[in-house]
DNA sequence: TTTCTATTGTTAAAAAAATAACAATATTTT
DNA sequence: AAAATATTGTTATTTTTTTAACAATAGAAA
């Protein structure tokens, strides 16, 4: 399949989780309004979506719900499932961290890094901070392919390159310091700031 | 002016910041293309968005970068600012509280919401959390516009609810569940597995 | 059985965003 | 002084994303 359009990716993350809960509420079958409804989006975004993976619901009855499930695991997960590290562990490394906990999901973060002492060798929900010197070592050891950076804006791109130089084939920044990686590295990010004031300002024109 | 693309209120959020980098660093003009590296973006893109505020610049001389940060000011901000309220006193809730301490921004988290006895009547920088029932009240008397969920994703709909009736016009939900709001009211919504399970995607895909 | 209805799957159109193209011109170089 | 160059501002094009339109049809209703 060729790659799928970013925003499709993203929406199909979130009708899993979605279509999770319904299973859990023991529905089998779902239509393309009602997965609509409980995203606030329009049916025809879903039914195109689940056109471009390829699958078919059936007519008057709609989606096999854990068929569904299925094939989305099937486009974004791994079999193996894939590795993260968390770099800079103060609030919102953390939340990363608390949030994956407990959710068996094929995303694991396997550990933190920090340098202030007092974070170091300690574990946050099952996750081990290491010391930022070990970075290299521990991302090669673990084979990990995806990194969260969550540390001071300034240390961020210094942080990049050693993620890029171990071996890392995906970077979720989440400081506000734009980054570049060469081409073969995926880079996503995203900036609290610029979210708030993105509001701040359509609170504005309203 | 009418309304910006979305868009480009992100990114005049960014160039603001990194202006005012550069003129802490004494530099008083910039080019189009200056302003595109820092950002990791194109030239075009900058002129473009610059255009669309209705800057000009001077030929061979770029931007006055004081100007510049100026009109973006006028752009984003109110003149007497905008009051925030957290809800949910999580790392994500102090994250965004740690994040614009000491900024001297024109938004101002001015309140904090949760139901944790071991939190409520404290201080996290700043910032006084409340018990969530005095949400209502304290956004009404502090005459609040903006609110960031950051709850557990179960209660979302409620907050979201009771800070509409209270007369929130804009809110930035973080919580994996989509909300509705009325039409009056902004709603942006992030999603922080999303973006994991995104990056994961395009890693596996490359 | 026949007609009606709800729903899918897909193509077509529209809207939003990014990129390219390029004319205009101030400044620098020759 | 003339030519070359670097840079802006803007229009045009392309790409991406969303929305609309609608044919096909399974199942429900008549």
């Amino acid at each position: 399949m060729e790659t799928l359009p970013d925003k499709t990716v993203e929406r199909l993350s979130q009708y899993r989780r979605s279509l999770n809960n319904q299973l859990a509420k023991g529905k089998e079958h779902i239509f393309s309004h009602e997965i609509a409804n409980l995203l606030h989006i329009t049916s025809v975004q879903v039914r195109r979506d689940i056109m471009l993976i390829g699958y078919s619901g059936t007519l008057r009855k709609g989606y096999d719900i854990k068929e569904l499930v299925h094939l989305i695991g099937v486009i974004l997960d791994t079999d193996q499932g894939q590795k993260i590290a968390v770099i800079g562990m103060g609030n919102i490394g953390k939340g990363f961290i608390h949030y994956l906990y407990e959710k068996r999901s094929k995303l694991k973060i396997v550990a933190a890094f920090d340098i202030n002492p007092e974070k170091i060798d300690k574990t946050y929900a099952d996750v081990y901070c290491y010391h930022l010197d070990k970075l290299e070592e521990i991302i090669q050891n673990e084979n990990i392919k995806i990194g969260i950076i969550t540390t001071p804006p300034l240390v961020a791109p210094e942080i990049a390159n050693k993620l890029v130089n171990a071996g890392i084939k995906g970077i979720l920044n989440y400081t506000p310091k734009p980054l570049s990686v060469p081409d073969d590295v995926y880079l996503e990010e995203y900036d609290m700031i610029t979210s708030l004031e993105k509001v701040a300002y359509f609170v504005k024109e309203k």
